[in-house]
DNA sequence: ATTTATTTTTAGGCTAATCTAAAAAATAAA
DNA sequence: TTTATTTTTTAGATTAGCCTAAAAATAAAT
């Protein structure tokens, strides 16, 4: 159950990859590790035998579960270590990424839990990216329409689940992006189009059609 | 100017062996690490091509300046780290040693001074021991009967320089031990012997052979 | 459906930090 | 002062994580 800071950096690197394509390939691992591909292959193989991850030659790979749970931890200290940094140590949100990409593979379990209660349990780091709770998981992003958090929530949008040009103009006309963060103003019962505010921006209303395309996480 | 944790590890072992011995020996360094006296051999090679102790075969070696300001710098980090998960995080004073272990070797320079204005400016880790400040000066322990700060500072028992059971029985009765904050009242030129002030406690006078015996330091 | 290009893997090396076993130097003892 | 003991160093391996260069498998193009 104790892995090397490399190891955890593959784990982490795949997780993130394997969100994007379900198969993950030993080029796009190269690049995101910024290593030649016969080593992510040699990697592979650790990984493949401590059973972190399936991975069949020439065919790519995803991590199985295992793999996934030590990811997450890894990107929950990370994270935490982001939110600390910034909030207590009155670092800039841009200057922590590397720091914390060192802090991130100190092992004990008791210092991550104890820090994330010292944090009083931040959801987001600095960047808005979600921290998964201590047993993995994250505040995960919802549809807008389905949105279950209170009223005037800051949320933050994670992803738009489709890239037809038709729904990005409209979003990119009413300036929503990823990483915008926004608020529900108002839900109107009648066609189920919402009422948005982005900051500094007039109210905006998105139809149901629109909203079932955004996804956000809370973002407090 | 960045050396790996093993080095910084050695480095530091080094330094704490030379306040005892002035010529440190690859037998001693060996039980310190954990390592085997030709893994030492080894490290010491390295570290005197990179100008960080003088050391001639089969005749024992020490750091140089270099090497001091590097030790010291990682204790300082350790120390610093330690006050941290103690008084933020809430760990026992005893269980903090191997997570700073882990988080001393970190390298940030600006992490480690922001921790420090943090957390106050700390200048003893939860064990008593002195934390250098960031130009790697240490607050370091004196024999009480020659202390030379100001009246009425509040000073920290280091350690008792006599482990005979007369003086620790005494020591004892007077509540006295290894941590305990005290203030120095008033010495008189008499005897030598001086009023201390321990806290919730009426002054109680010890005389200069117990005195002689008692080292503090700085704890402001 | 071959040929060509790309991707991935294998084969063999390198470095840091460790080890064991044996040789050499220093120290202690007879 | 020679011999024995202890300490230290050398010599040669090992492991993790990386590399380059070449071979093998897959994918793309004609």
């Amino acid at each position: 159950m104790k892995y090397s800071a490399s190891k955890e950096d593959y784990l982490k690197a795949i997780f993130h990859l394997q969100t994007e394509q379900s198969m993950v390939t030993t080029n796009a691992l190269a690049v995101a590790m910024q290593a030649r591909p016969a080593s992510i292959t040699d990697m592979l193989k650790k990984l493949k035998s401590e059973k972190l991850l399936i991975y069949e030659r020439y065919k790519g790979f995803r991590l199985n579960n295992e793999g996934k749970k030590i990811a997450v931890q890894v990107i929950r200290k990370h994270r935490l270590w982001e939110y600390f940094l910034v909030h207590k140590l009155k670092f800039g949100w841009d200057e922590v990424h590397e720091v914390a990409e060192e802090l991130e593979h100190i092992t004990s379990k008791k210092l991550i839990d104890q820090l994330d209660a010292f944090l009083n349990f931040p959801v987001t780091d600095p960047h808005g990216d979600p921290i998964p709770d201590r047993s993995g998981k994250f505040n995960s992003p919802k549809q807008l329409n389905l949105l279950d958090f209170p009223m005037n929530t800051p949320a933050k949008v994670s992803s738009v689940a489709s890239q037809t040009s038709d729904i990005l103009e409209l979003l990119d006309h009413k300036s929503i992006h990823i990483g915008t963060r926004l608020e529900i103003r108002k839900k109107f019962l009648f066609d189920n189009s919402i009422e948005l505010k982005v900051k500094n921006q007039a109210p905006i209303t998105v139809s149901e059609q629109v909203a079932q395309k955004i996804f956000v996480h809370n973002d407090e």
